[in-house]
DNA sequence: GTTCACTAAGAAGACCGGTG
DNA sequence: CACCGGTCTTCTTAGTGAAC
């Protein structure tokens, strides 16, 4: 089977959610939701499941009993299920969202990201990030003929030595880092709750779109930084867990990330004011790389969903 | 020299009740 | 209504050792 880079990623990606614990006993009942949400999935239905996310997370939240397992897989999971959502909505295009993971992140790309606070070494561990590739051949070729060498000049093996794996992360360092200037960054950063943790994604899109410090803070090394990269966007999604009543667009926890560089989106429909529905977020940040919009890349590859792409596990 | 499996330690994350 | 402090579990990563 012919598999070019992007899609094979975005297929690691995906089996990436997967072997996490929590997302994978959730999947069960997640799946259920999605499929009597989307029976026969249709591109519009697909696209359309964006305004129910918060829907289809609160299946596995219904009991009672809040345990504190409960608690903490739930930021994990949401994650988990933004990741799946974009990257369904994204098939057949050249923009892969990956949940955060040294194993699927090129170098050159957590390079670029990074905030040095003086001396100290601040990996943003932002939760995901999406990357959108140039339209170049050794980005739509099949994934076993690309040619590449690596910063030495060495010509990246594809495969690995012994066990003949694909060498991903080393061919991905070795793309990443010849057409940098090329590729889209965008950060798109989860929360399930809004009240309480609206700050951070404030602070961190301050410090991302500023120009210049006082003293002492940095963003980027090892030659590779944001500015350089051909567009960046910082963005903040939630599910919300607190009672919608309490959020007004008055409120501050609104007002913090109203403004951020990659727009506020939940898992619901647009409310004017206050948040726009996750799907927005493919037109207003991942648009680019094709010249049609997403339906019609989604209604092109959807006959796929049960062959190329059985690893979203949707059937 | 390379890869895998396993283990231990660290960090991240959500949420709720109380307070001014 | 915004903020703070405290709790507890899961996931990730680094490290070690064994096998090829």
């Amino acid at each position: 089977m012919s598999q070019n880079i992007i899609e094979y990623l975005r297929e690691s990606s995906i089996n990436n959610l997967f072997s996490a614990n929590g997302f994978n006993t959730a999947w069960p009942t997640w799946k259920t939701k999605i499929n009597s949400l989307a029976p026969t999935p249709t591109q519009h239905q697909i696209l359309a499941l964006g305004d129910s996310l918060k829907e289809i997370f609160y299946t596995t939240n219904m009991s009672s009993s809040r345990s504190q397992s409960d608690v903490s897989g739930g930021g994990a999971n949401w994650e988990a299920l933004v990741c799946w959502y974009l990257n369904l909505c994204l098939i057949g295009r050249r923009t892969v969202v990956i949940k955060h993971s040294k194993k699927l992140i090129p170098e050159p790309i957590s390079n670029a990201i990074t905030v040095n606070y003086g001396s100290f070494i601040s990996n943003t561990e932002s939760d995901l990030i999406a990357l959108t590739f140039p339209n170049k051949a050794n980005y739509t070729i099949d994934k076993e003929s690309i040619c590449i060498s690596d910063t030495n000049g060495t010509t990246v093996p594809l495969h690995k030595i012994k066990n003949s794996k694909y060498n991903l992360l080393p061919v991905l360092n070795a793309l990443a880092a010849e057409d940098f200037k090329e590729i889209e960054i965008h950060i798109i950063q989860c929360k399930t709750n809004w009240n309480d943790n609206a700050q951070i994604p404030m602070l961190w899109d301050m410090i991302y779109s500023a120009k210049a410090f006082r003293s002492g803070i940095t963003i980027g090394r090892e030659g590779y930084s944001i500015v350089d990269a051909k567009a960046f966007t910082y963005s903040f999604v939630t599910v919300p867990t607190v009672k919608l009543d309490k959020i007004a667009s008055t409120s501050v926890a609104v007002q913090r990330v109203r403004n951020i560089t990659g727009g506020n989106y939940w898992g619901l429909p647009t409310k004017s004011g206050i948040a726009s529905s996750i799907k927005e977020m493919l037109d207003r940040n991942l648009r680019t790389g094709e010249t049609v919009n997403h339906l019609s890349t989604i209604k092109n590859e959807i006959s796929k969903l049960s062959a190329d792409y059985t690893y979203f596990r949707l059937l």
